[in-house]
DNA sequence: GGTTTAAAAGACAATTTGGTCCTTATTAAA
DNA sequence: TTTAATAAGGACCAAATTGTCTTTTAAACC
């Protein structure tokens, strides 16, 4: 469904909106705890950061923020920034040009789950995934 | 969403499906009729065949054609066949055992985008699609 | 200013996926 | 029984994704 890159990069920023606002964490530190590999996550994470949804510092004390509220930015904008528009808008059988003019024979099916998925997506605030994490009822590894 | 393999299966099977009972379809002809690449599509349809869902024969006059009827098979089967289990019971984060006993943040927002996607795939037989493809309605290709 | 710390950037390696080509096996038909 | 047609199978190549390592850049602190 989502890349490795955007699994990485959702756990990550989840781990980030955990902390108290304007704190700055570490990149060591975020792929410790969401166990991932940590050179790989750097990339994903400058990937966010060019994106405007994270900021990053350089120098001792630095790492990463959040951009604005946890309860500003959703999944949608880092779904968006990391694996790009495809699974928002794009054909279930692959093909280039697929809408309700022209449609291939899953069309419909399959952009009312996608729209789903969106819809889920959107909605969906870093705030509350965090408050999960703080309550003890969701985890980010097994 | 789905593997390439996937989609040029998916294809496939509407395609064949859209024969007459029995008739037996060659590779190339598939091929050429839903745009895929040959070789890679003749990868796919022994994956199909291999999984039952499809019979296939050598020689003259021999080709491809559905194992049983239609309406009885259903893009589920073609899609577990290719892409596996994956899309139906992975975890949206990529955790090796997520389940609601030990959830991830956005185990229970995945999960009912996932069902809902397993459902359509359930749901979906080849009969309709096809019937769709008959009728002009929808297309295989753009 | 020099030193240390941490992210950015770029080169590179490994793996997976997507794709081709060539040979072999099987079967229908001449 | 030979020939031609077609799928199966395996080797191989290409591209994308995943992942590592090394150097550079920026910032804090002495």
């Amino acid at each position: 469904m989502f890349s490795k890159a955007c699994e990485y990069g959702i756990k990550a920023m989840i781990y980030i909106a955990q902390q108290e606002v304007g704190q700055r964490v570490g990149l060591k530190q975020i792929a410790q705890v969401t166990e991932s590999p940590e050179a790989f996550t750097a990339k994903t994470l400058q990937i966010l950061a060019r994106n405007g949804v994270l900021v990053s510092f350089k120098g001792p004390t630095g790492g990463f923020s959040l951009s604005k509220d946890s309860s500003k930015i959703n999944l949608a904008q880092i779904v968006k920034a990391i694996d790009g528009e495809e699974i928002f808008t794009g054909c279930g059988l692959g093909l280039e040009k697929c809408d309700a003019s022209r449609p291939c024979p899953v069309h419909f099916k399959f952009a009312s789950v996608r729209d789903g998925l969106s819809l889920m997506l959107h909605s969906t605030s870093l705030k509350e995934l965090a408050d999960g994490l703080d309550a003890g009822t969701v985890f980010l590894t097994q």
